[in-house]
DNA sequence: TTTTAGTTGACTAAATCGTTCGGGTATTCT
DNA sequence: AGAATACCCGAACGATTTAGTCAACTAAAA
């Protein structure tokens, strides 16, 4: 799971599409006007989206994109993952040849981590993002307080925002 | 938050002299020998590393890095912020000159992923780690369990190593 | 049939990633 | 003193990714 510019850019426009696309489909260039994405930019996104089964499209006049699924069942981690090809931080790619001692540290450390960021962003719904986004100064995720943390040892001085 | 294997390969080599480092410091050849990272990559990291106060530097023969904090208080958020310079989604940059009817849509929704990966990462230590990796067959990661999801929405298809 | 809007492909400048090289300086050992 | 060790620093590199541009195409509606 990578987390850069590009998966936040395509969920930033899916939930563009899911706000605005209660009454047909919403084209590229609206979403490119709104969030100041470039329009060939978004073309490339959404050809990810499309063939990732995210989104559907209307061609011709009146055309554009509608969600292919309900924004309750569309996950974050489904958005990144259309857009964002995924890497393998194990050096041994899954398999067993790692040798010596520490026989593939990085393979389970990062399964791990990885599967904890996916288990989050996989439960995060574009309704949720929506209905946080329609409240007027909502700020936090509704859905976030939901987690727990072990509350020890965080405490880093850098702000929160823009991380 | 930049999730790359950039930052990945900085929390294997600080797991590696957390690991290694119980009696005097690890060199940075050592570690490039045994988790198979290029020396002068880690000569990089490390740089970065000793300036944010990750590690301290032992110079001449017998030298190497130690642990500048206890492995229980530096969190892999710690780490991949070291390394890996942060990113900015929000197209305002945090102040609000974003007009019409969406202020700042990114903004909001970023911050508050944003809040909870970091929130989640920050909540890990090395120590948590290297517990873990100490373990025979551990596989998961115990203060991953600790961690409640909403449960829904998920099921995504694709295997959840290597994402 | 003209306009709209998605579809595709090639192509680009800039940044990042991981690496290699070549020199430094501080410390310890002989 | 001098050699060996190991951190320190910066320049440069190819490969990949990022974000964007351009051009030509197809499907559908007015």
């Amino acid at each position: 799971m990578r987390l850069t510019t590009k998966g936040r850019f395509a969920v930033t426009a899916m939930i563009d599409v899911t706000m605005h696309g209660v009454r047909g489909p919403v084209t590229l260039a609206a979403i490119s006007e709104r969030q100041r994405i470039s329009l060939s930019y978004l073309e490339q996104l959404f050809g990810k989206l499309r063939r990732h089964g995210m989104v559907e499209s209307v061609r011709g006049p009146g055309g554009g994109y509608n969600l292919a699924r309900d924004a309750g069942t569309v996950t974050v981690a489904d958005v990144i993952l259309a857009v964002d090809e995924p890497i393998d931080a194990t050096q041994c790619g899954g398999r067993e040849n790692c040798l010596d001692d520490h026989r593939c540290m990085t393979h389970e450390l990062w399964a791990g981590l990885n599967a904890h960021i996916f288990s989050y962003l996989g439960s995060v719904t574009l309704a949720d993002l929506v209905r946080q986004q329609q409240q007027p100064r909502g700020g936090e995720l509704a859905v976030l307080q939901d987690h727990r943390h072990p509350a020890g040892s965080a405490a880093s001085p850098e702000p929160v925002t823009a991380v």
